[in-house]
DNA sequence: ATGCAACCTTGATTTAAATCAAGTCTGGCG
DNA sequence: CGCCAGACTTGATTTAAATCAAGGTTGCAT
């Protein structure tokens, strides 16, 4: 499985697994270790059945193009392991990152006949992939799954807002705690094991990817995660892996409560 | 009927129209002049009886209070008349509006106990409540109004992900023009009568809100409307009415392309 | 008609964050 | 093991937009 990065997921190179034996297809979704955190938890044995049966699973490396901006919208995924950057961007190259699906999170509803925002892969993710007919043949099989997908995407729609609210009005400060802030609730959510990880967040993206989600540019992202550091608010853990050493604090400056 | 801000969509008073004649009302969506432009558009004869019975129809004044930030999420509202501003705000009181809801949109969907929002109208509205229970049962007896108000949610998201990309991206100056293109997209979307009034944008809104939705001061909302209108981009109109001169250059601008 | 309050505009000055400019760190590869 | 490219950090300077500060308009209530 080599690593190859611009790959789009609807290439068969780039580390998609084919279809297995039948038997095993139809077992994927019912082994599925975050089924439970997902979509997917609306549905019976059978509907799970179903599930294997409309999607196919991918596994995809770091940097790999999953949706392009203004392409036919064809598919629809589910994020089952790993980290994907949904996009935005102006002609000129300017960029903003509109959200971050982890574990669990779906991607690639669309209303319109293609893409409005773009995809990519931030490390090493496996999503399933359903093509437009077979979800919407699914949605009208098994109305729980509909019903769980509507709550899906208002709940997305709230984080939107909320995201809206930071990138309008926040400081620098406000938009780098309120992130490290999520980044720590998406790894609790996402954590398989229950370790001593306490306070821990997970931080796969690079400088730019977090500058290109919160509005702001690198050198500002890098000099407050540093002042942070100096402050003893966070410490750096393993690569890609920060440490929260107070949780209180940080909330406080997320939501604008001046803290000097 | 008094003017009445600060009122809520609750409170008997304040201009709420209180249930008429059981024959009135079955008739209520069948005659509604903006349906066709709404959820209720999924709706056959006997589905628009059930609407007008599951819902109230409210007309309230400007500055009224429609939901409050962190209030029990109990009904769900369809603009068929005016302007509904929705905003969150931080403890000090920095507000961001996340979207304007113009007649034809629907608002106060949530999948948490509370509103993680405010809303409030901008000029006159006309609203139907559909208290929660209610939206519910046709949400299971209407599957074709399920999936349109699963459209809409998607395309709420696809609006907020290009409202992301201006307040982290853009610059004041292609804020404000998007902005403009944006109203008058609406206003042609809204108006009923198909006058002249071709490339005109209706702005109800105060340059506080204007503000406070592009994530700008009033100051320079003011200064970049005054150097569209000394450079002919734009002309006032009537008062709450902007003519569109050049919409080509709008466009440019709005998207970021240089244009001076 | 007049007064006033809310809203809007314009100008001067400040400032938070961007930009410009060097480095330093890190981890994968030969 | 040590080199290199990409990622990150830190410092100096600039700048777009915020803030501070007056006025000017508008329309409603008396």
């Amino acid at each position: 499985m080599t690593s190859s990065p611009q790959t789009s997921a609807f290439a068969p190179a780039g580390g998609a697994v084919h279809a297995p034996k039948a038997d095993i297809d139809v077992m994927r979704c019912l082994v599925c270790d975050i089924r439970n955190k997902s979509l997917c938890n609306s549905m019976d044995e059978e509907g799970l059945a179903a599930l294997a049966h409309s999607s196919r699973q991918l596994l995809l490396p770091p940097g790999t193009t999953i949706v392009e901006e203004g392409e036919p919208a064809l598919a629809f995924f589910n994020v089952t392991r790993g980290t994907v950057k949904l996009f935005k961007s102006l002609p000129d190259g300017r960029r903003q990152i509109t959200g971050f699906a982890d574990a669990g999170q779906f991607l690639g509803l669309s209303t319109a006949q293609t893409y409005s925002f773009g995809a990519e892969t931030v490390d090493n993710v496996r999503l399933c992939r359903f093509l437009r007919p077979q979800l919407e043949t699914l949605l009208s099989d098994y109305p729980t799954f509909e019903r769980r997908l509507l709550a899906a995407v208002t709940d997305k729609l709230a984080e939107a807002q909320e995201q809206m609210l930071l990138l309008g009005r926040k400081t620098a400060r406000e938009k780098v705690a309120s992130f490290l802030l999520d980044r720590m609730k998406a790894f609790h959510l996402t954590a398989n094991r229950r370790q001593e990880a306490e306070n821990m967040a997970s931080v796969p993206m690079t400088r730019v990817d977090i500058a290109d989600y919160l509005g702001l540019t690198i050198e500002t992202v890098s000099r407050t995660i540093s002042a942070f550091r100096r402050s003893l608010l966070i410490a750096s853990a393993e690569n890609h892996r920060i440490r929260i050493l107070s949780v209180a604090t940080l909330l406080n400056i997320a939501s604008g409560q001046k803290t000097d």
